[in-house]
DNA sequence: CCCCGTTTCTACAACGTTGTAGGCAACGTT
DNA sequence: AACGTTGCCTACAACGTTGTAGAAACGGGG
């Protein structure tokens, strides 16, 4: 059922090299013998086999992607924009849920990468600089704004600045009294951090004290976890009138415990995400956010993976890009 | 960089195959020749080469997921649990999006195919019967409910019970101008079909009325979709006093466009919608969704595509599976 | 002490592909 | 007419792995 180049080129009554020159459209074929060989394939349903072809070439012409978790709706969302910026390259993607678990993180890194893939894009959460040290040199661009992973190429958007541009836009609403959620001591937490600096000069460049009781942690950033560190906001009594949520979907998690407060947004509480998901587009009120630019950190991501991979030999310096964003601003934080 | 078996046989003082036959766990090997080998594959880092592996074996080790669109939750939470099984059986999972594409769906089901992955879970949307008859026979399981695919294994819920247990639920809330957003005339809408007929039995079940005017297309099932649709219904004059969308997305839509029409839900209008993705657990109000068992669906349409390859050469009946579901009643359909 | 079965290991071939080297015509140039 | 050049094609080897067949060493029963 399933046929060879062998089978093709008996069919055609060529040798099995010229088969291969036609699929690869090599040059120099004549045009009848081209023909044929078409033809042997067409009736025979060829199809290359891709070990085959991968184990002679050395390259697989497949890219691994891998995230904590696909059913976060930005790292969803960005899987798409990375699969269609691969296609462009001839590349298949193939996806990696991590949980971003440190152990999962290096199988993945490691062990999975075995000669399946010829390179990787990671927005790894857990891993240490020492773990990507240790690595064999697969060819990776990391996508996300941890700060301490020592050299390696790297895509990501200004997370400072964009942070204090948001809660900046917060504090030229009148609004003073500013809660952040999502804040984390961990290791883990480097984008919590880059946010929270943000925030913190925001504060200080208007002259506005930084206050701790009105920063609240959050281990995980899913919506659970911004509805519970919004309920402890409001019992703890610090009463803010606007809350930075470090990722949409703690905001929207937000959201929700304010309605259950009887609070309104943005009347009474203003309600500012991070990421810029589908979601917040059609959640009442809509949310206002950082948005990313996710579709260029995406392409810039695969152009770096394909650089590295061209010049795999030489080993340049690492490169660091920045990818653009722009605030969104919707109902949540602007009085109707 | 990049070792191979004779580079560990070397270090080893054995032959190539003796390594291979540690590495696979081949039981005659004395335990002092094993632990030398053992000892050569850490110093070097040896990692199998998979291409050449599975050119050998014939098996890759790879099954494909193909979906629409990863950023539709639905996709990308059914993704995560696929991957999931997919562990469990050693499986390395490559997600292929389709964007319902008929032509990208041929693609994925017969080229991308080729040698790189052993077997198919599908969730197709365009494609029609006699693309699948003309594939070489990748095994394939299709996920969802399109109910003209001819012969395939294939998992599934009950889609016209759910649909109809749900209007139902509506109807002894004591509604009875019940409208549907989602039905669809296209080929692909067998989901819209097969939601529609729960709907329509529900409604002839309680003996009310089908009215054509309640019933709302939506070519496509996103949120933007479903609040367009519901602003129709709304502006039409039909006064509904309660919706099933046929997906939790176009539910999100509708809630959205009755907040704006300053319409209360469920005092006015009650909504419930399909799949229960995580935003309709803190949507404002929460919301009323059929629930389907996600996990039991990734999880038999894997285990249908372990049988399937297994018992390849016997080629047994094509298998029909059904999860479960349960209703999940929240705030959208429950007079506080 | 020999035979036979088991354990341990090895050499070889093959999976399907493509790069290299080279052969044979046909052509244009000296 | 001899020459190099180009176009077209083929044979062979190699990518790294594992199945097969079988050799060598070993041990136990006659």
């Amino acid at each position: 059922m399933r046929h060879r180049l062998k089978d093709v080129a008996e069919r055609a009554g060529v040798s099995v090299k010229t088969v291969s020159n036609v699929v690869n459209g090599y040059l120099h074929v004549r045009p009848d013998t081209r023909a044929r060989v078409e033809e042997a394939i067409a009736e025979l349903n060829y199809r290359p086999n891709l070990s085959a072809r991968h184990l002679r070439k050395g390259r697989t012409g497949v890219i691994a992607l891998a995230v904590p978790e696909l059913d976060i709706p930005y790292f969803a969302e960005l899987a798409r924009y990375v699969v269609t910026a691969a296609a462009d390259f001839g590349w298949t993607v193939l996806i990696d849920q991590t949980g971003g678990r440190r152990e999962q993180e290096r199988v993945v890194a490691s062990g999975i990468t075995d000669h399946l893939i010829d390179g990787l894009i990671f927005s790894p959460l857990a891993l240490t600089a020492d773990d990507l040290a240790s690595l064999d040199g697969t060819p990776m661009v990391l996508l996300g704004e941890r700060v301490d992973h020592g050299p390696a190429d790297r895509v990501m958007i200004d997370n400072v600045a964009a942070a204090r541009e948001i809660t900046s836009h917060l504090i030229q609403l009148g609004r003073r009294r500013i809660a952040a959620i999502g804040s984390q001591r961990t290791p883990e937490g480097a984008s919590a951090r880059l946010r929270l600096t943000g925030y913190a000069d925001a504060l200080r460049d208007a002259g506005l004290g930084y206050d701790e009781a009105l920063v609240a942690p959050a281990s995980a950033w899913h919506r659970a976890d911004g509805a519970a560190a919004m309920r402890g906001l409001l019992t703890s009594g610090v009463r803010p009138d606007a809350v930075f949520c470090f990722n949409d979907t703690l905001a929207l998690g937000a959201l929700r415990a304010l309605h259950e407060a009887g609070l309104r947004v943005p009347e009474d509480v203003a309600v500012v995400g991070f990421d810029d998901i589908e979601d917040g587009r059609f959640s009442i009120p809509t949310l206002s956010t950082v948005a990313p630019d996710k579709e260029q950190l995406a392409r810039l991501a695969v152009e770096l993976l394909a650089n590295r991979l061209d010049g795999e030999r030489k080993s340049p310096a690492p490169r660091e890009l920045t990818a653009p964003y722009r605030l969104e601003l919707r109902e949540s934080s602007q009085t109707p």
